[in-house]
DNA sequence: AACTATTGGTTGTAATTGTAACTAACAAGC
DNA sequence: GCTTGTTAGTTACAATTACAACCAATAGTT
């Protein structure tokens, strides 16, 4: 019993975004951590080199806005997983381009077909104006920071 | 330059949604952290607590869904701060009532103003319309749960 | 070349979270 | 009253994350 119904929890963006994310999210880890023992991250950095083509970390932490250390961390892992390889650069030998491992590319056509599926799946709760809505909304919002 | 326009993080909901959710927890956090020191989960039990009233960790718990040791460190730390006290019910003494102190409803006040405040600014970046589609989504995504 | 600043990336340590095991209070069957 | 089961909540310990300090390579300056 709301005391204040114009604003409660269900009406807080950060709090509905969170609720929304942690509940798909949660989910879709089963496919990552169930079958590969990956984690959030890795299954990210992992998504990203999978779709975009072989890149450097720094590229990776700009793209999906990660941390350097939450980034490394998960090169390291994936890299013990034997799923990808890194690449020194002759030219800035500070850089290493990151490539995904035969294995590492057939793990990731696995889990991005299993991600499109759920992704369907979620989707067909709403109608494709909504999705589209949905969609525009979450990138506006991404971007969104005040003046610090 | 993607390989698979079909299908990159850009368009897969989890993915997008965390990033839309970060975003703006990050910017907001700043209010409950830099003011009061406090954690993500010790500001929801508070902004609970402060809507819907006084109530158990247990009601906190399927509310918020948070986990009963994520509320119980949360509420352990918010009365070392005296923003709230607890109750044992005589009648059950495994539970115990939850009740925001003055000073707990002052921060509460504070923090729920400025939350107030900062979703305005976020909603203001979409029409109503959008808005009211976000929520909806949001709301249904929440409840989004496969047989497991 | 030597000096400083910047950049890509790693590592150490503390803070936070997750998981499971635990305690205490109650409830139900016997 | 004595099991056995359930529930509310806590605690211990492992896994994860954040933050800062660090290292090595390069760039820019003198």
């Amino acid at each position: 019993m709301p005391r204040d119904s114009e604003f409660d929890p269900q009406h807080f963006l950060p709090y509905l975004l969170n609720q929304a994310a942690e509940a798909l999210s949660l989910e879709f880890q089963k496919h990552y951590r169930g079958q590969y023992g990956m984690l959030r991250t890795e299954w990210r950095v992992l998504f990203h080199l999978g779709c975009y083509g072989d890149m450097t970390a720094k590229e990776i932490c700009c793209q999906a806005r990660l941390h350097k250390t939450k980034v490394s961390r998960a090169v390291a892992a994936l890299q013990a997983k034997r799923f990808l390889t890194r690449r020194e650069l002759e030219r800035d030998r500070r850089h290493a381009v990151l490539q995904l491992t035969a294995q590492g590319r057939r793990v990731f056509a696995d889990l991005s077909g299993a991600a499109h599926a759920f992704d369907t799946e979620v989707r067909a709760s709403m109608t494709p104006d909504e999705a589209e809505i949905l969609h525009r909304c979450l990138i506006r919002i991404s971007g969104f920071e005040t003046a610090q």
